[in-house]
DNA sequence: TATTGTTATACTCTATAACTATA
DNA sequence: TATAGTTATAGAGTATAACAATA
Protein backbone atom coordinates (compact mmCIF):
# COMPACT_ATOMS: atom_id res chain seq x y z
CA UNK A 1 0.00 0.00 0.00
CA UNK A 2 1.00 3.70 -0.32
CA UNK A 3 3.81 3.63 2.75
CA UNK A 4 5.28 6.34 1.92
CA UNK A 5 2.85 9.48 1.10
CA UNK A 6 4.42 11.51 3.68
CA UNK A 7 7.95 11.78 1.81
CA UNK A 8 9.93 14.09 0.38
CA UNK A 9 7.65 15.30 -2.49
CA UNK A 10 5.37 18.02 -2.29
CA UNK A 11 2.42 17.19 -4.56
CA UNK A 12 -0.36 17.18 -2.13
CA UNK A 13 -1.58 13.25 -2.89
CA UNK A 14 -1.83 12.05 0.29
CA UNK A 15 -4.65 14.10 1.35
CA UNK A 16 -6.55 14.41 5.06
CA UNK A 17 -9.86 14.31 4.24
CA UNK A 18 -11.32 12.76 0.85
CA UNK A 19 -13.82 14.77 -1.55
CA UNK A 20 -17.06 13.56 -2.37
CA UNK A 21 -17.86 11.16 -4.62
CA UNK A 22 -19.39 13.66 -7.39
CA UNK A 23 -16.63 15.60 -7.85
CA UNK A 24 -15.22 12.46 -9.54
CA UNK A 25 -17.76 12.05 -12.58
CA UNK A 26 -15.08 12.61 -15.51
CA UNK A 27 -13.52 9.77 -16.32
CA UNK A 28 -10.88 12.05 -18.00
CA UNK A 29 -10.33 13.50 -14.65
CA UNK A 30 -9.53 10.66 -12.80
CA UNK A 31 -7.24 9.53 -15.76
CA UNK A 32 -5.32 13.22 -15.99
CA UNK A 33 -4.80 12.66 -11.81
CA UNK A 34 -4.31 9.28 -11.61
CA UNK A 35 -1.43 9.49 -14.28
CA UNK A 36 0.16 12.81 -13.29
CA UNK A 37 0.61 10.47 -9.64
CA UNK A 38 1.82 7.31 -11.55
CA UNK A 39 4.39 9.70 -13.49
CA UNK A 40 5.33 11.43 -10.68
CA UNK A 41 6.35 7.92 -8.62
CA UNK A 42 8.00 7.05 -12.04
CA UNK A 43 10.01 10.40 -12.12
CA UNK A 44 10.82 9.67 -8.80
CA UNK A 45 13.15 6.67 -9.05
CA UNK A 46 13.84 7.00 -12.46
CA UNK A 47 15.69 10.53 -11.41
CA UNK A 48 17.71 8.30 -9.28
CA UNK A 49 19.16 6.84 -11.95
CA UNK A 50 19.37 9.89 -13.83
CA UNK A 51 16.77 9.55 -16.54
CA UNK A 52 12.88 10.90 -16.62
CA UNK A 53 10.48 8.76 -18.07
CA UNK A 54 10.97 9.37 -21.73
CA UNK A 55 14.10 8.28 -21.11
CA UNK A 56 12.76 5.20 -20.09
CA UNK A 57 9.81 4.85 -22.37
CA UNK A 58 12.02 5.56 -25.39
CA UNK A 59 14.40 2.38 -24.02
CA UNK A 60 11.32 0.68 -23.68
CA UNK A 61 10.55 1.14 -26.93
CA UNK A 62 13.34 0.36 -28.74
CA UNK A 63 13.57 -2.97 -26.67
CA UNK A 64 10.16 -3.81 -28.69
CA UNK A 65 10.46 -2.22 -31.95
CA UNK A 66 14.32 -3.53 -31.99
CA UNK A 67 15.27 -0.82 -34.69
CA UNK A 68 13.22 2.06 -35.70
CA UNK A 69 13.81 5.82 -37.23
CA UNK A 70 13.55 8.97 -34.76
CA UNK A 71 10.64 10.25 -36.00
CA UNK A 72 9.04 7.05 -35.27
CA UNK A 73 10.06 6.64 -32.18
CA UNK A 74 9.18 9.80 -31.50
CA UNK A 75 5.60 9.26 -32.30
CA UNK A 76 5.99 6.23 -30.35
CA UNK A 77 6.79 7.40 -27.15
CA UNK A 78 4.24 10.60 -27.54
CA UNK A 79 6.97 13.24 -27.61
CA UNK A 80 7.25 15.77 -30.68
CA UNK A 81 9.79 14.85 -32.90
CA UNK A 82 11.40 18.25 -31.96
CA UNK A 83 11.26 17.76 -28.23
CA UNK A 84 12.63 13.97 -29.14
CA UNK A 85 15.94 15.07 -29.91
CA UNK A 86 17.38 15.51 -26.47
CA UNK A 87 15.94 12.61 -25.12
CA UNK A 88 17.66 10.72 -28.09
CA UNK A 89 20.97 12.94 -27.98
CA UNK A 90 21.40 11.93 -24.25
CA UNK A 91 21.33 8.33 -24.61
CA UNK A 92 23.26 7.99 -27.15
CA UNK A 93 25.82 10.01 -24.62
CA UNK A 94 24.97 6.91 -22.61
CA UNK A 95 25.82 4.63 -24.90
CA UNK A 96 22.53 3.25 -24.35
CA UNK A 97 21.58 3.33 -28.22
CA UNK A 98 23.50 3.64 -31.27
CA UNK A 99 22.31 5.97 -33.93
CA UNK A 100 23.34 5.84 -37.20
CA UNK A 101 22.78 7.27 -40.78
CA UNK A 102 20.14 4.83 -43.07
CA UNK A 103 21.84 4.11 -46.31
CA UNK A 104 18.50 3.91 -47.90
CA UNK A 105 17.65 7.28 -46.98
CA UNK A 106 20.13 9.61 -45.40
CA UNK A 107 18.24 11.95 -43.91
CA UNK A 108 17.12 9.07 -41.32
CA UNK A 109 18.66 8.14 -38.50
CA UNK A 110 18.31 4.67 -37.32
CA UNK A 111 18.04 3.59 -33.78
CA UNK A 112 18.72 0.75 -31.96
CA UNK A 113 19.68 -0.50 -28.15
CA UNK A 114 22.89 -1.53 -27.34
CA UNK A 115 23.84 -3.96 -25.26
CA UNK A 116 24.45 -2.07 -22.36
CA UNK A 117 20.86 -0.11 -22.95
CA UNK A 118 18.84 -3.92 -22.93
CA UNK A 119 20.76 -4.07 -19.72
CA UNK A 120 19.72 -0.90 -18.23
CA UNK A 121 15.91 -1.17 -19.35
CA UNK A 122 15.81 -4.02 -17.83
CA UNK A 123 17.02 -2.76 -14.34
CA UNK A 124 14.88 0.00 -14.88
CA UNK A 125 12.09 -2.29 -15.14
CA UNK A 126 12.88 -4.49 -12.43
CA UNK A 127 12.95 -0.89 -10.08
CA UNK A 128 9.50 0.04 -11.23
CA UNK A 129 8.01 -3.23 -10.30
CA UNK A 130 7.40 -1.85 -6.79
CA UNK A 131 6.24 1.23 -7.86
CA UNK A 132 3.61 -0.93 -10.12
CA UNK A 133 2.81 -3.30 -6.81
CA UNK A 134 2.36 -0.05 -5.04
CA UNK A 135 -0.06 2.01 -7.26
CA UNK A 136 -2.30 -1.54 -7.63
CA UNK A 137 -1.95 -3.05 -4.44
CA UNK A 138 -5.95 -1.50 -3.10
CA UNK A 139 -7.33 -3.09 -6.11
CA UNK A 140 -7.94 -7.08 -6.11
CA UNK A 141 -6.03 -9.58 -8.41
CA UNK A 142 -9.21 -8.81 -11.14
CA UNK A 143 -8.93 -5.72 -10.98
CA UNK A 144 -6.22 -4.99 -11.78
CA UNK A 145 -6.15 -7.43 -14.92
CA UNK A 146 -9.87 -5.64 -15.80
CA UNK A 147 -8.34 -2.07 -15.17
CA UNK A 148 -4.85 -3.32 -17.72
CA UNK A 149 -7.09 -4.81 -20.08
CA UNK A 150 -9.43 -1.77 -20.25
CA UNK A 151 -6.21 0.35 -20.63
CA UNK A 152 -4.90 -1.16 -23.47
CA UNK A 153 -7.82 -1.17 -25.22
CA UNK A 154 -7.87 2.61 -24.61
CA UNK A 155 -4.30 3.13 -25.40
CA UNK A 156 -5.02 1.54 -28.57
CA UNK A 157 -8.60 3.43 -29.88
CA UNK A 158 -7.02 6.93 -28.90
CA UNK A 159 -3.18 7.13 -28.51
CA UNK A 160 -1.56 4.41 -30.58
CA UNK A 161 -2.22 3.75 -34.19
CA UNK B 1 -14.01 8.83 -32.65
CA UNK B 2 -10.24 10.94 -33.03
CA UNK B 3 -11.31 12.67 -35.89
CA UNK B 4 -8.82 15.72 -35.74
CA UNK B 5 -5.65 14.04 -35.19
CA UNK B 6 -3.90 16.67 -37.49
CA UNK B 7 -4.30 19.43 -35.59
CA UNK B 8 -1.98 21.87 -34.28
CA UNK B 9 -0.99 19.89 -31.37
CA UNK B 10 2.95 18.63 -31.80
CA UNK B 11 2.51 16.02 -29.80
CA UNK B 12 2.17 12.83 -31.72
CA UNK B 13 -0.57 11.29 -30.30
CA UNK B 14 -1.52 9.88 -33.89
CA UNK B 15 1.00 7.17 -34.49
CA UNK B 16 1.05 6.15 -38.47
CA UNK B 17 2.27 2.26 -36.44
CA UNK B 18 1.34 0.67 -33.53
CA UNK B 19 3.91 -0.71 -31.21
CA UNK B 20 4.13 -4.46 -30.40
CA UNK B 21 1.52 -5.53 -27.76
CA UNK B 22 4.44 -6.37 -25.22
CA UNK B 23 5.66 -2.48 -25.17
CA UNK B 24 2.22 -1.95 -23.40
CA UNK B 25 2.95 -4.44 -20.57
CA UNK B 26 2.70 -1.83 -17.43
CA UNK B 27 -0.10 -0.75 -16.31
CA UNK B 28 1.76 2.34 -14.84
CA UNK B 29 2.77 3.46 -18.37
CA UNK B 30 -0.73 3.14 -20.39
CA UNK B 31 -1.71 5.15 -17.29
CA UNK B 32 1.18 7.65 -17.87
CA UNK B 33 0.25 7.80 -21.22
CA UNK B 34 -3.57 8.18 -21.62
CA UNK B 35 -3.21 10.95 -18.32
CA UNK B 36 -0.92 12.71 -20.26
CA UNK B 37 -3.15 12.67 -23.71
CA UNK B 38 -6.42 13.29 -21.43
CA UNK B 39 -4.57 16.33 -19.71
CA UNK B 40 -3.55 17.46 -23.22
CA UNK B 41 -6.64 17.89 -25.01
CA UNK B 42 -8.44 19.22 -21.71
CA UNK B 43 -5.42 21.98 -21.52
CA UNK B 44 -6.02 22.75 -25.41
CA UNK B 45 -10.00 23.11 -24.68
CA UNK B 46 -8.83 25.06 -21.49
CA UNK B 47 -6.89 27.30 -23.02
CA UNK B 48 -9.27 28.88 -24.80
CA UNK B 49 -11.24 30.07 -22.05
CA UNK B 50 -8.04 31.36 -20.73
CA UNK B 51 -7.44 28.18 -17.96
CA UNK B 52 -5.44 26.06 -17.11
CA UNK B 53 -6.44 22.57 -15.92
CA UNK B 54 -5.70 23.30 -12.70
CA UNK B 55 -7.90 26.28 -12.50
CA UNK B 56 -10.66 24.06 -13.51
CA UNK B 57 -9.77 21.61 -11.30
CA UNK B 58 -10.10 24.09 -8.31
CA UNK B 59 -13.38 25.20 -9.54
CA UNK B 60 -15.08 21.80 -9.93
CA UNK B 61 -13.62 20.43 -6.74
CA UNK B 62 -15.27 23.72 -5.04
CA UNK B 63 -17.95 23.14 -6.36
CA UNK B 64 -18.12 19.85 -4.70
CA UNK B 65 -16.97 20.48 -1.26
CA UNK B 66 -18.78 24.52 -1.09
CA UNK B 67 -16.23 26.13 1.31
CA UNK B 68 -12.66 24.87 2.14
CA UNK B 69 -9.32 26.42 3.23
CA UNK B 70 -6.40 27.11 0.82
CA UNK B 71 -4.51 24.28 1.88
CA UNK B 72 -6.78 21.40 1.75
CA UNK B 73 -7.91 22.65 -1.87
CA UNK B 74 -4.59 22.52 -2.62
CA UNK B 75 -4.56 19.16 -0.98
CA UNK B 76 -7.81 18.33 -3.65
CA UNK B 77 -6.91 19.31 -6.67
CA UNK B 78 -3.14 17.32 -5.77
CA UNK B 79 -0.90 20.62 -6.35
CA UNK B 80 1.45 22.15 -3.64
CA UNK B 81 0.00 24.48 -1.18
CA UNK B 82 2.89 27.16 -2.70
CA UNK B 83 2.55 26.27 -6.05
CA UNK B 84 -1.61 26.56 -5.88
CA UNK B 85 -1.42 29.74 -4.42
CA UNK B 86 -0.77 31.68 -8.09
CA UNK B 87 -4.03 29.30 -9.16
CA UNK B 88 -6.01 30.84 -6.57
CA UNK B 89 -4.90 34.31 -7.10
CA UNK B 90 -5.81 33.39 -10.77
CA UNK B 91 -9.22 32.71 -9.49
CA UNK B 92 -10.04 35.52 -7.14
CA UNK B 93 -8.94 38.08 -9.77
CA UNK B 94 -11.72 36.73 -12.56
CA UNK B 95 -13.70 36.72 -9.53
CA UNK B 96 -14.68 32.95 -9.84
CA UNK B 97 -14.09 32.71 -6.11
CA UNK B 98 -13.79 35.32 -3.15
CA UNK B 99 -11.36 34.45 -0.27
CA UNK B 100 -12.14 35.85 2.92
CA UNK B 101 -9.91 35.74 6.46
CA UNK B 102 -11.47 32.36 8.52
CA UNK B 103 -12.16 34.58 11.74
CA UNK B 104 -12.06 31.65 13.87
CA UNK B 105 -8.60 31.05 12.38
CA UNK B 106 -6.90 34.05 10.97
CA UNK B 107 -3.90 32.38 9.33
CA UNK B 108 -6.60 30.38 7.19
CA UNK B 109 -8.30 32.14 4.00
CA UNK B 110 -11.87 30.71 3.13
CA UNK B 111 -12.79 29.86 0.04
CA UNK B 112 -15.86 29.68 -1.89
CA UNK B 113 -17.22 29.71 -5.85
CA UNK B 114 -18.87 33.16 -6.61
CA UNK B 115 -22.21 32.81 -8.72
CA UNK B 116 -20.04 33.64 -11.84
CA UNK B 117 -17.91 30.52 -10.84
CA UNK B 118 -20.86 28.73 -10.93
CA UNK B 119 -21.67 29.53 -14.24
CA UNK B 120 -18.03 29.43 -15.64
CA UNK B 121 -17.55 25.85 -14.35
CA UNK B 122 -20.88 24.85 -15.69
CA UNK B 123 -19.85 26.06 -18.84
CA UNK B 124 -16.52 24.43 -18.75
CA UNK B 125 -18.06 21.11 -17.82
CA UNK B 126 -20.44 21.13 -20.88
CA UNK B 127 -17.22 22.08 -23.29
CA UNK B 128 -15.45 18.52 -21.56
CA UNK B 129 -18.17 16.81 -22.49
CA UNK B 130 -17.08 16.46 -26.11
CA UNK B 131 -13.73 15.56 -25.39
CA UNK B 132 -14.72 13.29 -22.97
CA UNK B 133 -16.99 11.47 -25.58
CA UNK B 134 -14.09 11.56 -28.06
CA UNK B 135 -11.71 10.16 -25.89
CA UNK B 136 -14.13 6.97 -24.90
CA UNK B 137 -15.80 6.52 -27.87
CA UNK B 138 -13.81 3.47 -28.97
CA UNK B 139 -15.15 1.43 -25.82
CA UNK B 140 -18.57 0.16 -25.82
CA UNK B 141 -20.79 1.50 -23.23
CA UNK B 142 -19.88 -1.41 -20.81
CA UNK B 143 -16.25 -1.20 -20.90
CA UNK B 144 -16.58 2.68 -20.30
CA UNK B 145 -18.63 2.49 -17.19
CA UNK B 146 -16.20 -0.40 -15.88
CA UNK B 147 -13.19 1.77 -16.77
CA UNK B 148 -14.71 4.68 -15.03
CA UNK B 149 -15.55 2.59 -11.76
CA UNK B 150 -12.39 0.75 -11.97
CA UNK B 151 -10.53 4.04 -12.09
CA UNK B 152 -12.25 5.81 -9.47
CA UNK B 153 -11.68 2.63 -6.98
CA UNK B 154 -7.67 3.25 -8.00
CA UNK B 155 -8.34 6.87 -7.20
CA UNK B 156 -9.37 6.45 -3.99
CA UNK B 157 -6.66 4.06 -2.72
CA UNK B 158 -3.83 6.06 -4.78
CA UNK B 159 -4.10 9.95 -4.68
CA UNK B 160 -7.17 10.67 -2.63
CA UNK B 161 -7.26 9.92 1.48
C1' DT C 1 7.12 25.25 17.99
C1' DA C 2 3.93 24.16 14.36
C1' DT C 3 0.85 25.71 10.72
C1' DT C 4 -1.25 28.80 6.86
C1' DG C 5 -0.16 31.31 3.40
C1' DT C 6 3.32 33.90 0.72
C1' DT C 7 7.44 35.17 -2.20
C1' DA C 8 11.14 33.78 -4.93
C1' DT C 9 13.72 30.67 -7.72
C1' DA C 10 15.17 26.87 -10.49
C1' DC C 11 14.38 23.08 -13.12
C1' DT C 12 11.58 20.00 -16.19
C1' DC C 13 8.09 19.48 -19.66
C1' DT C 14 5.64 21.03 -23.57
C1' DA C 15 4.69 23.96 -27.61
C1' DT C 16 6.30 26.61 -31.38
C1' DA C 17 9.12 28.81 -35.24
C1' DA C 18 12.87 28.74 -38.24
C1' DC C 19 16.62 26.29 -40.22
C1' DT C 20 19.76 22.37 -42.82
C1' DA C 21 20.15 18.34 -45.50
C1' DT C 22 18.26 15.28 -48.10
C1' DA C 23 14.51 13.25 -51.03
C1' DT D 1 7.79 20.74 -52.65
C1' DA D 2 7.91 17.54 -48.81
C1' DT D 3 10.30 15.04 -45.09
C1' DA D 4 14.03 13.83 -41.21
C1' DG D 5 16.44 15.90 -38.14
C1' DT D 6 18.24 20.02 -35.71
C1' DT D 7 18.59 24.45 -33.06
C1' DA D 8 16.58 27.88 -30.28
C1' DT D 9 13.17 29.86 -27.37
C1' DA D 10 9.18 30.69 -24.55
C1' DG D 11 5.75 29.21 -21.55
C1' DA D 12 3.46 25.92 -18.38
C1' DG D 13 4.13 22.62 -14.68
C1' DT D 14 6.60 21.07 -10.73
C1' DA D 15 9.96 21.12 -6.86
C1' DT D 16 12.34 23.52 -3.25
C1' DA D 17 14.00 27.11 0.25
C1' DA D 18 13.18 30.91 3.13
C1' DC D 19 9.91 33.93 5.24
C1' DA D 20 5.66 36.52 7.88
C1' DA D 21 1.63 36.10 10.48
C1' DT D 22 -0.85 33.46 13.53
C1' DA D 23 -1.86 29.57 16.48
Amino acid sequence: MITDMADNSHESAGSASAAPPELRASTGYLLTRLGAESRRRWARMLAAHGMTPHHYGALMTLENVKVTHQQHLAELIGVDPRNAVSVVDFLERQALIERTRDPADRRRHTIRLTAEGRTTVETLRRAGEGIERDILDGLTGDEQLALHTLLQRLFEVTVDR
